[in-house]
DNA sequence: TAAATTATGATTGTGTACAATATGGGCACG
DNA sequence: CGTGCCCATATTGTACACAATCATAATTTA
């Protein structure tokens, strides 16, 4: 399990990259991990294991693990360890609601301030998507289908809008994980082309609005019933 | 300097307050002064002093400040500590920003939502940001005005909506400490009432736009001019 | 006298060692 | 044979001490 993790999951850093490595690089090493599904909702992910694939000490893997934690990408039982987080159905449909009431002003932001060159690379990133989809690359369609939300805040040029975003992008990863159905996913790269056609239109009203339709559909194709861990629930409960 | 910090900013804890005292109770603790503007931007928070403040070890401290800066209240700067947040005047717009994004929703949820109760409870608190103002207690006002945004976003009954608005709530406090004009603030809670009379008719357009509104009148009373200041600047500029 | 430079002190960053706690297996007992 | 208890082990939490860095002040020189 341990060697799993360290040889796949999260790919060890390589020896050339500099001196040392900063918190903030293992946090988003582990962050980009989580969003593209390498991590699973509930891995352990122990001190040890993770000074070693990234080699450093414990105190600099305890920093990110509490930067990640703030994320809530990560929960940390006290004297228990880092677990990646398990979104429970209420925390998701809360997740997407947060989605529905940024992301549209995102997308305004978006159709007020985007430049030609930038409409051209969304193409190419969407392009990219329905490349991974056909090619059944999974992991590589699901980065570039939450990187294309992220993208799109990046462009609104609000970061604190952007940081809200790439968490919450982050956190329905892990939800979609948990409950989604696994073919359902081959419809999203159409729908953000439907997002790009509104945002050439420059129409700032429907930009917004199918934002939330698309928001609508994701949520609606999981099942979103609480799949209790028992196993974990027991524990938890007969503890307190 | 430390002393003032030390007495004053930050009231020591209680001995008789358990023999621990988490990372996140500091955090909190910290998080409150800042919101309460007791603690002004800019404001050196050494480790050390906060260290006898708390009664705890450094290592605690330097877990909570990071807790801190993830939550943008804080700015650590390698190998110089760390020191309550200075918000430029774009982050000061952006905040506003992410504020209008998400509160109009908010305001929704709480018309959907409220009990009865719980309007009598918000009425109780408008009342008593008009008394601190009367009063000439500016710090209470200063809570209060703000913790009636941080109530709604709870009465909303959504966590992660709650968590953004209590980072941007204590994030405008920063912005209104170093862009506010001092007089302005004595016609908030007269907003607030009509925020409270919109949720009353369960008039939920009216209540998201008269929050649209009220966000819009606290950033036009501020003065979002980059007042830097140069002593701060000609150091990290001459450095590097 | 003023500016630059070095030296000193204080503060933060980091690694290591130890203590506390939870997990899992073995053992006794019902 | 199943259940409860206890001990060994592994993992996390915490404190301490040392190293690195930066700010301040004194000193020297032009």
């Amino acid at each position: 399990m341990d060697k799993i993790l360290h040889n796949d999951r999260i790919r060890p850093v390589p020896e050339e990259s500099g001196p040392v490595i900063s918190e903030q690089t293992i946090a988003d090493r582990i962050f980009s991990a989580v969003m593209e599904q390498r991590l699973p909702p509930g891995t352990k992910l122990p001190e040890n294991v993770l000074c070693d694939t990234f080699g450093v000490s414990r105190a600099r893997i305890r920093r990110a693990l509490l930067i990640l934690a703030e994320r809530e990408v990560v929960e940390l039982r006290s004297n228990r360890g880092a677990f990646v987080a398990r979104p429970s159905a209420d925390e998701a449909r809360d997740v997407f609601a947060a989605r529905r009431a940024i992301e549209p002003t995102i997308m305004r932001n978006v159709v007020a301030l985007i430049e030609d060159g930038e409409i051209a690379k969304l193409q190419d990133h969407v392009d990219r998507e329905t490349a991974a989809h056909v090619s059944g690359k999974r992991n590589e369609a699901i980065r570039l289908s939450g990187g294309f939300h992220v993208r799109l805040a990046e462009i609104g040029n609000n970061p604190v809008l952007t940081r809200f975003v790439e968490e919450l992008v982050a956190r329905t990863s892990l939800i979609i994980g948990l409950f989604g159905s696994p073919g359902i996913s081959s419809c999203l790269d159409g729908e953000h082309r439907t997002l790009i056609a509104a945002i050439i239109e420059r129409e700032a009203d429907h930009a917004a609005n199918w934002m939330v339709e698309h928001l609508n559909h994701i949520e609606r194709d999981l099942e979103l019933t609480e799949k209790v861990d028992y196993s974990i629930d027991i524990q938890t409960i007969l503890k307190s």
